[in-house]
DNA sequence: TTGCTCCTCACGTCACGTGAGGTGGC
DNA sequence: TTGCTCCTCACGTCACGTGAGGTGGC
């Protein structure tokens, strides 16, 4: 028994006559692709090219791209902008996440659940502004 | 004295012959521009296109494209793109800027410049989190 | 040897820009 | 009337895909 039967989605397996019949597209068309800088293959040490899912994934955005009658250097300005999009769209969704996480910690837990051990005294427009709400209940409660 | 002298960016001044010349490009060419969906000018209830000082700035973000090989479908496509990448980068900016603004409400002022009214006891494992760091402080000192 | 790989070159097709041609309203 | 506008159609050019042709290494 092998460890795995799937290669990784990065690894490069298929030989460029495999990569064209998987994509549906003629092998040259590959090789035109490499040369505009659409997509860039693994080469062997003997320089042959070698394609991963990853690339077919790639190619078969290009093929809608190019079936929507975009051309080459229109894919690949567009496969950039999509990439750039897709990291912004995460950093949106990072910043959000973090932005939730210290509104939580702003409005705390009530703090009339809880009592704060005694400490000293202390005028009560000095406390700091983080405390004033809970507080304030707690002196009223 | 009239009030104004400049056009607003947005407003449509130009007929079709002078945003051609001013795009340096063919009448004929705009009119295939608005036919493939990459420029959209103001029509006068004539019918007759006029054009904006917007309109302009976009035909000088088209002729870039297309003079670096773009073609118009792929020109239609990363505007949008581009569009939505403004937009986001916008959000990302407006999501730092509030992250920062409820960071500094939870940095505070130092608890240790104040203390606290008695109220009670609490264990102090019970401590609301926002409080912890300021009162253990309070503790030690 | 066979079947692949590598490359370059040529041809057919299509998109785009330009211009001609004919129309109509300030 | 002149000079613009509107439109459609045709042609030249260029990018892209396909295939041929010749090479070399598993």
């Amino acid at each position: 028994m092998t460890e795995r039967q799937q290669p990784r989605p990065g690894e490069a397996v298929y030989i460029i006559s495999v990569a064209a019949r998987l994509a549906g597209v003629h092998p040259q068309t590959l090789r035109i692709y490499e040369r505009k800088g659409l997509i860039e293959p693994y080469r062997t040490p003997g320089g042959t090219r070698r394609y991963s899912q990853d690339d077919l994934e790639r190619l078969a955005t290009i093929a809608d791209l190019t079936a929507a009658g975009v051309n080459l250097e229109g894919v690949r300005r567009i496969l950039e902008l999509e990439m750039e999009n897709r990291r912004l769209r995460d950093q949106v969704g990072r910043l959000r996440r973090l932005l939730a996480e210290a509104e939580e910690r702003i409005a705390g837990r009530p703090a009339g659940e809880t009592v704060v051990r005694t400490v000293g005294v202390v005028r009560r427009r000095h406390l700091p502004d983080i405390l004033r709400p809970g507080i304030e209940r707690l002196l009223e409660g």
